[in-house]
DNA sequence: CGAAGGATTGACGCTTCTCAAATAGGGTGG
DNA sequence: CCACCCTATTTGAGAAGCGTCAATCCTTCG
C-alpha cells in the first residue's frame, strides 16, 4: 500500500505533496500527474510552451481555488492533494459534485463564469492558467481539444453514476457505492491500498452524499459491527470487498 | 403558448414531430433544431457534407436509440420529440439521468461502449452518424469540436445541478425543481408556455427525482391543494411560479 | 365496449432527520 | 511535554416523512 501513510510523500502522484506556500516553476516532463491529465499527450516543445503559461501554484488546506458565479479568469490542472468541488443552495446547505485528484482539469465553464466553487481539501498543487491564453495554447492544438473532450465525458459518466448513488433509498447502499467508488479512483495512482485512505471530514462525505453526518457516522459503525470494514484514523480498511460492492449493487 | 397543445405540431423546433416512421433525406439549412444544437456554427458547405453522413430517422414511443454497454457504433443528434437517458441497476431499479431534447447530442462516449441507455419518449426525429464518420468530420474541423466541448460542460452543470434536486430530503423540493428547471429548458424552444406540457409518466418523473410514483402524484396534488399548480392531462399549470421557485430553493 | 396499463388514494411501518449531549482528536502555548 | 481549547465525531432518544402494499379510479386503445 503506497498512498496513505508517512509513505505519502513518495508515490506517484502524490495526494498530498510536500512543498510549502507559494509559486513555482514547472517541469512539466517530471510532472507525476502528467499521465493522468490533459497534458499527457503533448511533446516536449509544447510542454514547455504550457510552462510558461503560468505556476505551479500551493494551495493549503481550505484555500479557494474558485468560487461560483465568480467571473472565469483561469483554468486548472490539479497535480497534487485533493479538492473539493461544490455547490451552495440558499438554505445554507452544500451539496459536494465531486473530489479532484491528480490530474484533474478544474474550472472549465460554458459562459463566463464559474458554476460551482472549488476549494482544497489537503494540501495542494495545481497549474494555474489565465482562461484566455490557455484558450489560445487550446486552438493552436486539437489535439489536447479531443483529449478534454474525453476528459468531460468522462466526468459527465462519473456525475452521472453519483445520481445513482443520490437516489438509493438507503444509507448503507449510499456508503457502500462511496467507498467503492473512492477506491476505484485511487486505484489510478497505485495498487489498492489495503487501507483506504479519505482525507476529508464526515462533513464532506455526508455533504457530497446528501445525509446528515449523524447518518454517515452511525452507518460506518454499522458496517464495522458487520465486519465489513474497519475504521482507521483518516480512512477505512476494506475487511469484505466483496460483501461492500454487494451492499452497493444489490437491493 | 406554442409547446403543449394542438399547436405542438407548429412550433420550432418541434417537441413532437409529425412524419412517420423511417428515414429521410436531411435538409439541414431548414432545420429547426440547428441553431440550439452542435450544428449551429456549420456554414452552408459543411452542412450539406454534413447530410451526406447519415439519415434523420424516426423513432416511435419507447423506441431505442442505444443501450448501455452496447458496442457505441453511432451518435446522435435530437432534432425532434423527448428522449430518455438513463442507467439501469442491478435490483432493476432505473434511474432517469436526463431529458433530451432538440439539439441535444446523443451517444457520446469515451470508452467504445454507451455509458448509459437512451430512448424514445414521444416519436422522435434524431440525425444518425456512425461514430468513425462522424469523428472524421469532426477532426477536419476544430470549431465544431469546440464547440461539442461547451455542450459536453453545459451538459455536466445540468448534470450536477440535478445532484442537488437528488440530494433534497423534501419531496416538494424536488418537484419544485424539476417543474422550475423543465420549465427553464423548454424557455428555449419558445415563450414560456402557461401550461408546462409533462410528457414523461409518473413513473419516467419518479425515476428521474428518485421517489416512487406515489409520492410524486401526492405531492403534485399536494402543491394543487396549495393553489401553486394545477394539474392538467399531461402537464401542469403553473398557477403561482413565484412560489415554485421559493419552494425550490428555500428550505 | 372491454381490457390493460397508468394514476390516485389510503393505512402502516421503517429509516433517516432533528435536536441534544458526551467523547475523542488535533493544535497551540505555556 | 503537558494542559487546555476548539473542533470533529460519536452516540442517544424522539418525531416526521417517505416507501411499501393494496385497493380503486381513470385513461387509452383495440
Amino acid at each position: 500500500m503506497r498512498i496513505m501513510h508517512p509513505s505519502w510523500r513518495q508515490p506517484t502522484p502524490r495526494l498530498l505533496p510536500s512543498e510549502p506556500a507559494g509559486d513555482y516553476p514547472r517541469r512539466c516532463l517530471e510532472c507525476e500527474a502528467r499521465p493522468l491529465g490533459i497534458c499527457a499527450g503533448l511533446d516536449a516543445p509544447e510542454l514547455s510552451a504550457l510552462e510558461k503559461l503560468g505556476p505551479e501554484t500551493h494551495f493549503a488546506r481550505k484555500d479557494t481555488l474558485f468560487s461560483e458565479d465568480d467571473r472565469a479568469r483561469h483554468v486548472f490542472n490539479l497535480t497534487q492533494g485533493v479538492a473539493r468541488l461544490y455547490k451552495l443552495l440558499p438554505d445554507g446547505r452544500r451539496q459536494i459534485v465531486g473530489f479532484g485528484l491528480p490530474g484533474d482539469f478544474l474550472g472549465a465553464t460554458c459562459s463566463d463564469r464559474y458554476g460551482l466553487s472549488a476549494d482544497a481539501v489537503t494540501p495542494m498543487m495545481a497549474c494555474r492558467f489565465s482562461r484566455e491564453s490557455f484558450q489560445r495554447f487550446v486552438d493552436a492544438r486539437p489535439g489536447i481539444l479531443r483529449r478534454m473532450n474525453a476528459f468531460e465525458v468522462r466526468e459527465l459518466d462519473l456525475a452521472r453514476n453519483h445520481m445513482l448513488l443520490l437516489a438509493s433509498h438507503s444509507a448503507e447502499q449510499k456508503i457502500a457505492m462511496f467507498l467503492i467508488g473512492w477506491r476505484d479512483r485511487l486505484v489510478r495512482f497505485g495498487e489498492v491500498p489495503e487501507i483506504l485512505p479519505l482525507p476529508m471530514r464526515r462533513r464532506d462525505i455526508a455533504d457530497f452524499l446528501g445525509m446528515t453526518i449523524e447518518t454517515v457516522s452511525r452507518t460506518l459503525r454499522r458496517l464495522e459491527r458487520k465486519k465489513i470494514i474497519a475504521n482507521v484514523p483518516r480512512g477505512v480498511r476494506l475487511l469484505s470487498p466483496v460483501r461492500i460492492e454487494d451492499l452497493a449493487w444489490a437491493r
